[in-house]
Formats: C-alpha cells, sequence, structure tokens
DNA sequence: ACAATACGTCAGCTTTGTTGACACTCCAAG
DNA sequence: CTTGGAGTGTCAACAAAGCTGACGTATTGT
C-alpha cells in the first residue's frame, strides 16, 4: 500500500507523504484563522460573522441565496450571523431592484472597517507565508489547493477571481 | 496599499493575490474535510473525534497532555471526546509504566480500522491533489503551508514528521 | 389564479469549544 | 515523611455555530 510505481519519482505521492500534507493542512489551518480569531474573540464575534463579512466585502450586493451557496451553511445558520451582523450597523440589506424578494447585501463604513482590520490581519501572516517561500512555491500552493476543492467549490472560486479583474 | 515593489517580479505578494490565496485555503479545507465529515456523520462521531484518532495512530501511547497541546483544544473538551472513545473501544488508556500518572493512548484493531476508513477517504482526494498538481506544486504547498504555521505548531510539525523516519 | 422562489423566523437538537471548581494520584524536594 | 505541584479526570454551566423541520410572507413567473 506504500509504494506505487517503486523506483519512479513519484515519492511525493507516498502514504508518509499524503499524511504530512494531512498534518501541515490541519496545523497550517489553525494559523490561518489564529490572528482574526483574536480580534473577533474580543467582540461578541466568531468565524462565522467572519466569513460572512469578508464574502460580503469581496461581492457587494451579493444576496442571501449566493452567500449560502459559498458559505455552505443553512439558511437559519447564516440568517442569525447576519441579524446580528444588521442589527449592530455592519452589513446593510437592501430589497433588491429588479427582483424585491431578493435582498441585496453591503458592507456599512463601520463593516468595511472591521473587515479591513480582520483581513489585514490575515493577509500579514499570508504575505509572511509568500515572501518566505516564494513565486514558484506560491505557484504550487495554488495548484494544489485547488485540485483539493470540490467540483461546486472550484466553480465558485474562479468565478470569484474573474469577478475582480 | 496594492503595489509594493511596483515593478518587481513580487506581483505574487498583491493584496489580491492574498485574497486569493485566503479564499483558496477556505474553499480547499472544505474539500480537505468534506470526505471523513461523510463517514463520521454515520457514526455518532464529528471531527474533534477524526482529530484524537489520527494523532493516537501518529503517536502511538502519547499522553492525554501531548494530544492537548497538538490539538490545541481543552481538557474537558478533549475529555469528551476521549471518553466516548474509550466507551466503544477504539481507543486503549494504560497507566504510564515509568510516571503512573499519566495516561499512554494507543488504538484497538477496532480504532486502527476506523483510522484507516478515514484517512483513507481524505488521502484519495489528497493524492488525486497532489497527482494533479505535481511534484514541484506539491513542494511549493507544503512550504507555504509550513511558513503559514505559528512557531509551535511548526515544531511539533516538523517533531511528528522525524518521528516516522 | 397558482406554483415556485427568496427570505425570515420559531423551536429544538447536536457537536465542540469555553470557564471555573474540585478531587485524586503521584513525584520530587524540602 | 510531609507537602507542594504536576498530570489527570469529572461536574456544572454556558456559548458558538452548525443542523432539521415547519411555517409565514412577499414576489415572481407561468
Amino acid at each position: 500500500m506504500s509504494d506505487y510505481h517503486s523506483g519512479e519519482s513519484l515519492l511525493f505521492l507516498t502514504d508518509e507523504q499524503l499524511r504530512q500534507g494531512i498534518e501541515a493542512m490541519f496545523f497550517a489551518y489553525r494559523g490561518f484563522t489564529a490572528d482574526p480569531d483574536r480580534i473577533l474573540a474580543s467582540m461578541a464575534y466568531g468565524r462565522a460573522h467572519h466569513r460572512a463579512i469578508h464574502f460580503i466585502n469581496r461581492a457587494p450586493g451579493t444576496t442571501v441565496t449566493n452567500l449560502l451557496a459559498i458559505l455552505g451553511v443553512t439558511k437559519q445558520s447564516l440568517n442569525r450571523v447576519l441579524r446580528t451582523l444588521i442589527e449592530d450597523g455592519l452589513v446593510q440589506s437592501h430589497v433588491g431592484k429588479s427582483d424585491k424578494r431578493e435582498r441585496n447585501l453591503y458592507l456599512t463604513e463601520e463593516g468595511k472597517a472591521l473587515e479591513n482590520r480582520l483581513s489585514d490581519a490575515q493577509r500579514t501572516r499570508m504575505r509572511a507565508a509568500f515572501r518566505d517561500a516564494g513565486p514558484e512555491a506560491v505557484a504550487g500552493f495554488r495548484r494544489v489547493l485547488e485540485a483539493m476543492m470540490d467540483k461546486d467549490m472550484r466553480r465558485r472560486y474562479s468565478d470569484l477571481r474573474e469577478a475582480s479583474s
């Protein structure tokens, strides 16, 4: 079960290598969320609020249904988070212009300020990691992560990339 | 705020590039946990059980305190998970030989069987991603992830790598 | 007119994390 | 040999964030 093409240069597909990849993901994801988590903990917010804020900032005017699909949670779960953000004046919900059933979500100035604080913290770590590893490593990082996504998530990820052109 | 050394080849450190890295981590981590999650959902277990099982398998005989540090949760939280695993006969807890305060944790045969099912699912996806991306991309992936870890987590990660030699 | 869609909300449950308090065992140092 | 502290386990209470199911309302499109 351990060697697939013994002798060839497929050593990077060893079970041991794969396990190291798994553990690297686990430990790195912890680092990845650590800085925003610290900021959020000082307020009444959690990771779920961060995610909502991030993607509303990324795609201003997005609808609830779209956000639901991106975040992969239930309506009820998102709604709880969204309601507190709206009550606290970080997010605005406007009735859709063409389709009045839809709500278009926007960050307020205060919301943008928090988004900036959070993603600044996260970007700082990411920037340091990218710089340490170098451009080729970053390209590889991105390639592996993209290959690891579910098919629909890969589509949404690509959509977001194209949207920012 | 967007360009740091305009003109140079540091385009990979653009805020936009960093944000894409952030989103890639988010979507990829979802894929990363999706397969084991599906298996666990069919039992009475969750991700926390998976993590405990993984690291007990990785370092048989590890102590509770060590596991606590690796997983980064509280004693009470881990204990709840560990207790159900012991009750269900997946994990054995032996009183330490030299220091009888410590408990050395081991997987039973049944525990190993579950560990195998779970990590098989996870490895399959990881293997596909690694193969798609190629060995150089994998090396870059690992380099970036390692740079993204907290310092103590990086140490634990290296320790685990060395331990399997 | 009617079915489907988008959204919000109520109620209840689960997992996994948290604090705080307390007890027990055991090791080591005084 | 006593005593302090480390390692462990457990009780209680709570919070964040996910889930299902059910229901209501507004709006849209057929």
